[in-house]
DNA sequence: GGTTGGTCTATTGTCTACAGAAGACAAGTG
DNA sequence: CACTTGTCTTCTGTAGACAATAGACCAACC
């Protein structure tokens, strides 16, 4: 049995970022201070600085230089950058994976969808957004494409970043269950093996809710944007 | 007149880091040993450190815990991988962009094609290949899509890197002119306005030339990138 | 002779300290 | 009273030093 490596100050400050800013402690445009972070976990700023790169990397933090370090705050532009980005990289992987080839990834899906059932009955409200993220990926992952898969839990991370706000409010414990159910209909869906199927499932997924009344809770209305919006309302879903 | 503000060590070393993979001068598979780099590159380890993981993120560089950093050492899979995915990315882009909304845009094409064009008369290996870099990612840009042209330009890179070998020995004069004129071609393709004609234009673009013999060069043969293969090579292209 | 154990070196992981820039604030000036 | 200017504080950028680990090499032992 192979012994696994410590992790590294730079991971373990990698994750515990990540956790402030699903979890909504840290918010969009929110200045993060490296001395502040380095006392509240217990690190040292140059693998901190590490940590920001990647996180920077991703897209859910800021850097100006000189100048500090922001929570990415999403436009209107940048939302449909994500969202029309996701459904391209679900429709590839959808044709690429399903139906599946090699039965062992899908024991991946159904271990994550396991954790996230749990998770959400007993009311672990992070812990759901994180096995959801680890569910999706799992999915994605299904084409066996390592990069697609690392491509859309990077956007799908950053979607979580700005849905942050309003979802802890929202989600109620049977939403989280609700959640849950809605996964395991889609898995079940993958494994009949139709890639029309599938694709139907996900567009009527329902994560939309969220762009309701998005104007007004975010900047940067391009004409892009606008336009699009206009059409997802449209019942171009 | 705004002055900008000195780019910091991180980023000199990331850019420094990226001529030396580019240029094959750091090969697939050598060892990356954070001393020596500091010495050539006149930085400390920390910005350094900053660079590598920025370049890791990036997939160039493939970091094994308290084993060092190594040039990422592509795979057939990973080939199959970035074409793939590459292709998609272009075809959202063509269906986004082209015709081209926004004029502007357009400019950052002409500016990057014509400083291609003078380094490839100029014999500038490296030069030719930056602004082609530089060339295909406006070209994605005319989107307006900031994630996917960011998604196109690290997927670029990394396929650079793998073409990394055999490119100085084949690269002639002749040839960088050759590619200027069809990058040259391509753009007034798009400024005709039709994305199927960009689409066909992109299809026979012709750059799928290093897959010859690629089977002996890398490892990694999995089941998808060798059905993958031969749809290409039969003419799927 | 092959294997095991120990030591030694090279290299990574982390921390502390210092230099320099950006922004805040207050005092002076028109 | 508004605006500018100088200073002060806070924070970032970078450097250098120390601790700890992995791998190589050599010797001793089975």
């Amino acid at each position: 049995m192979r012994i696994e490596a410590p992790p590294s100050m730079v991971q373990l400050a990698t994750e515990a970022l990540m956790r402030m800013l699903l979890s909504g402690k840290l918010q969009p445009g929110d200045r993060v201070v490296e001395n502040q972070l380095t006392q509240e976990l217990g690190v040292s700023r140059p693998p901190l600085r590490e940590a920001m790169r990647v996180l920077e990397q991703q897209g859910l933090i800021t850097q100006l230089p000189r100048r500090g370090a922001f929570v990415t705050q999403l436009t209107l532009h940048d939302i449909y950058e994500i969202v029309t980005l996701r459904r391209e990289l679900e429709r590839l992987a959808v044709d690429l994976g399903v139906p599946v080839r090699e039965p062992a990834r899908l024991q991946r899906c159904h271990a994550a969808l396991d954790r996230h059932g749990a998770r959400a009955h007993a009311g672990d409200w992070l812990g759901v957004l994180e096995e959801a993220v680890e569910f999706h990926s799992s999915v994605i992952g299904l084409s066996g494409h390592r990069r697609l898969e690392e491509a859309y839990r990077s956007i799908q991370l950053q979607m979580l970043l700005c849905m942050g706000m309003n979802r802890q409010a929202r989600a109620s414990d049977e939403s989280l269950v609700d959640d849950w159910e809605r996964h395991r209909r889609l898995l079940e869906v993958i494994e009949s093996g139709s890639p029309e199927a599938v694709h139907r499932e996900l567009a009527g997924h329902g994560d939309m809710a969220f762009l309701d009344g998005i104007e007004e809770r975010v900047g940067g209305h391009s004409p892009e944007s606008l336009a699009w919006l206009k059409r997802v309302r449209e019942g171009d879903s």
